[in-house]
DNA sequence: TATTGTTATACTCTATAACTATA
DNA sequence: TATAGTTATAGAGTATAACAATA
């Protein structure tokens, strides 16, 4: 099958090229244990944010409470994470269980190895390079133009 | 809520947060016409490839056969495809339409557009580095090493 | 025998809508 | 009133398994 060239000249095709390489071997390696890249960005948020509520991750994963209630459903039927008791009787604290930590870091151990194999062909500082110019991506702030990024 | 900047230091995060940025406005200028990036790359396939048929299609999307099957059917209901005769009597040969010609000419004038708002913040030297860099990712291939791209 | 198109079925992830308990 | 959690339901997108027709 030929390709069309009109699509190189596009900066997200090539995003899009690199994340799906990208992710298909991060995937792999988390499979093992029955996770994906979105549920161990929830246990690095739950991490990094303890007893925080299920409305609060879902907002910071940009999924709907519904949404966010089966991730949070699976990850504690995993043994990963539990609801606690929150700040009054409507919310429930998230927090990862002993089992959950463990878990985490040997993914995060997997994950940078994967990370590592797929960047060998780069040095240390086009690493850098590249995620400068990624993070420069967006549309430009504080001009004076039309507002969108609502 | 927290970010754990581990996650900052691994580079298939990086491209993973790029493209979910570049991609929810692309998303957002092909939904009113009914497309997606994958239904946009598959008549992108059928344009430079016309006549191909179904089972190539879905090899070069990653997809198998029957998960071609409804994406053809939905781009065939939708009036920009069709199958024709093919080669032989088992395989079809798929073609767009002249209304499928027309739209996908717009979504890839809206597509453009919208990349170039998504990357206004890059000068034309830094959008060559960053394809550059993009296209080095994935495992180095060519080494003696243990062979994995299967 | 192997391949193409097709259908049936199911699983995952997401969403909307509505309900309840609580604030 | 507004919000948190929950449930039911639905729609994409993907997959596997099987089948008929054809190569």
């Amino acid at each position: 099958m030929k390709h069309d060239p009109e699509l190189d000249s596009i900066i997200g095709y090539q995003v899009q090229v690199a994340y799906l390489l990208m992710t298909a071997d991060a995937r792999r390696v988390l499979e093992p244990q029955g996770l994906t890249p979105a549920k161990l960005t929830a246990l690095m948020l739950i991490r990094a944010n303890p007893g925080c509520d299920q409305s609060a991750l879902a907002r910071a994963l940009s999924i709907n409470r519904s949404s966010a209630m089966k991730l949070i459903n699976g990850l504690t039927a995993r043994g990963l994470i539990e609801r606690r008791a929150g700040r009054n009787l409507r919310t429930n604290a998230l927090h990862l269980v002993p089992e959950g930590e463990e878990c985490l870091k040997a993914m995060l151990t997997e994950l940078r190895g994967s990370d590592r194999r797929m960047t060998e062909r780069l040095d240390s500082s086009e690493r850098a390079t590249l995620t400068g110019l990624l993070r420069k991506l967006g549309p430009a702030r504080g001009k004076r133009g039309q507002e969108s990024p609502a």
